[in-house]
DNA sequence: ATGAAAGCGCTAACAG
DNA sequence: CTGTTAGCGCTTTCAT
């Protein structure tokens, strides 16, 4: 069933009844009525692979992210594909991996697929500043298709950048904790992405600015696994901190399991803060303080933006988008 | 840059041009290396919208499920995406919530792409047996391609399903408990699905071969919220249990933290198995026995159930797999 | 082994 | 307001 056997059926030229399925205000409402009926009737649905060969669209968009299984993308991808839904898109899901070359062949990939745009989600995509070869691959992408970055940075044309204030939000995070008396205080990390970099910054500024030194020992780079992060812990019997700054609430969690472990007192002995504010920080016990990176808020700004930009509003977005984080106060700090 | 520009510059006509494109045979080697040579040079991709036109498939495949926000659905779109990809199919990722009118319209949303295969993942897409009138949009979309039920099961022509046998082990948790003399225990559920409907015969099957009665207040149908369930409980001071069989993770932290905030002991005074298997469970203090329910294997039987039907192979494969789980011990559990 | 040409189903410019 | 027609880029007979 084609356009041709309905406009057959209903006795006009194919031009009317794509105009009918197009909308188009330059039918009259009684052809109108009777096509429709007739596509009505047959089940008719245009097929969307001529539709797209015409256009050179057919409203698809990727998203990229290292890994969905991971709740705070899990969350990020559910609200984008919710979003792009309403708006009449669909979304190719990518789950790229960590891996330079698994992330360029996907975004080939993608643009082979002509896609209309592209989501990337995790500061994994923006290398870890912006101006190394290793984002090349996303400033090609973004010569044929507009780029947007969640939680990423990269100035260029045609990408286009929201993410949280991982800085800020980690000097505020680690100055309370010095206020509070804390002097040694554990920077718990598991990636060098510009998002981790950023909080890097934030926690080894609000140091400095309170006449703390910066100690390379406790900055610790680990693998993000509870019953891993706890047994390092453990082991580090040389280490000792009084507070953590973890930039993900799996690692905060672990941190928790080797103070429950070494019976400490949270937050009194051990004072400790995660990221994401995802569902582990309500299940751990006691609950965790988490710092709320807002993703909610970032998708649908991203979606906005990208919105305004595929009708041809670029003017109107700005390409880099910076909103504040805040902390939620839980159990695991006295402040 | 398209095929006749190729053609043009090799020195060939389009057919020839296409055959290498599609690996035939049936050109010479020579001619077969200019046109590549010539294709590499000028980057140049089929276009894939002309390719669909004329082959009605896009090597594109959808993905359904109530919310991806969910880890144990996020963790089965991981592992399905990534072997898909493996196969050259690409994946449209659809969260559709568990509203029935919005399932139905995202099949057919579907449908219109052009999909080759559709994989539904979660029970809740096969009603509560599979007879009734709420699957029937499943059973239209399978009249058109390959319908993939993971965690769910009907029974329809075109149809495959796989699924982890909530049954027998929600059986053998209860008989367990039972065994280990539990007199009075709840079973905490948050939906009404096929495989909440297995787990309850389960359990109630359980209670009856061991000569305890089915009492209707232990079945405690609850919303899957960490804080809700522990506060619903901590207010049914009626209600007096001494174990809980919980069909998800979630439910039963709540269950932990009902069982915290009144200092019972567990799992002496409160012995609580989850389902799922998820970073909850490990999380939790204490951390929770739960059934583990398969995703990994379920999701590649099904992809290797899906490679076979859309090769044409669709007398190997069987339309219902049923794969056994099992309890993963841990601190929740006297058994 | 290669080429010519007929679709695939739709959109849009153009003509009435 | 409606119809005619020329693409869109590729696959696939059917000739040669």
């Amino acid at each position: 069933m084609n356009i041709y056997d309905i406009a057959q059926l209903a006795g006009v030229s194919i031009a009317t009844v794509s105009r009918v399925v197009n909308d188009s205000p330059r039918v009259s409402e009684k052809t109108k009525q009777k096509v429709m009926a007739i596509m009505e009737e047959n089940g008719y649905t245009p097929n969307v692979f001529a539709r797209g060969l015409g256009l050179d669209s057919m409203k698809t968009i990727g998203i990229m992210c290292p890994d969905v299984s991971d709740a705070y993308m899990a969350t990020a991808i559910a609200h984008l594909e919710s979003r792009m839904h309403e708006h009449g898109y669909d979304c190719i899901l990518c789950c790229t991996g960590y891996e330079q070359s698994v992330k360029e062949k996907y975004v080939s990939l993608l643009l082979a697929k002509r896609i209309d745009a592209l989501i990337m989600v995790g500061s994994v995509y923006s290398g870890s500043g912006g101006s190394d070869s290793l984002v090349q691959y996303v400033r090609d992408a973004a010569k044929n298709i507009p780029v947007f970055l969640i939680n990423g940075y990269l100035d260029h044309e045609n990408v286009y950048c929201a993410y949280g204030d991982d800085y800020q939000a980690t000097y505020d995070v680690t100055s309370q904790m010095i206020e509070r008396g804390r002097k040694r205080i554990l920077f718990l990390c598991d990636s060098h992405s510009y998002s981790a970099t950023q909080k890097l910054e934030g926690y080894e500024s609000a140091l400095k600015s309170h006449g703390l030194p910066v100690l390379g020992d406790l900055k610790l780079y680990v693998k993000n696994r509870i019953h891993s992060v706890r047994d390092i812990l453990l082991e580090r019997r040389d280490l000792k901190f009084d507070s953590v700054v973890a930039t993900d609430d799996g690692l905060a969690v672990g941190a928790i399991k080797y103070a429950n472990s070494k019976l400490l007192k949270i937050p009194e002995d051990l004072c400790i803060t995660g990221f994401n504010n995802s569902a582990l920080s309500i299940c751990s016990d006691p609950e965790l303080s988490s710092v709320d990176n807002k993703v909610e808020e970032l998708c649908n700004l991203t979606i906005n933006n990208m919105m305004k930009i595929l009708h041809g509003k670029a003017e109107e977005v700005s390409r880099d988008t910076k909103i504040p984080c805040r902390l939620v106060k839980r159990c695991t700090t006295d402040f």
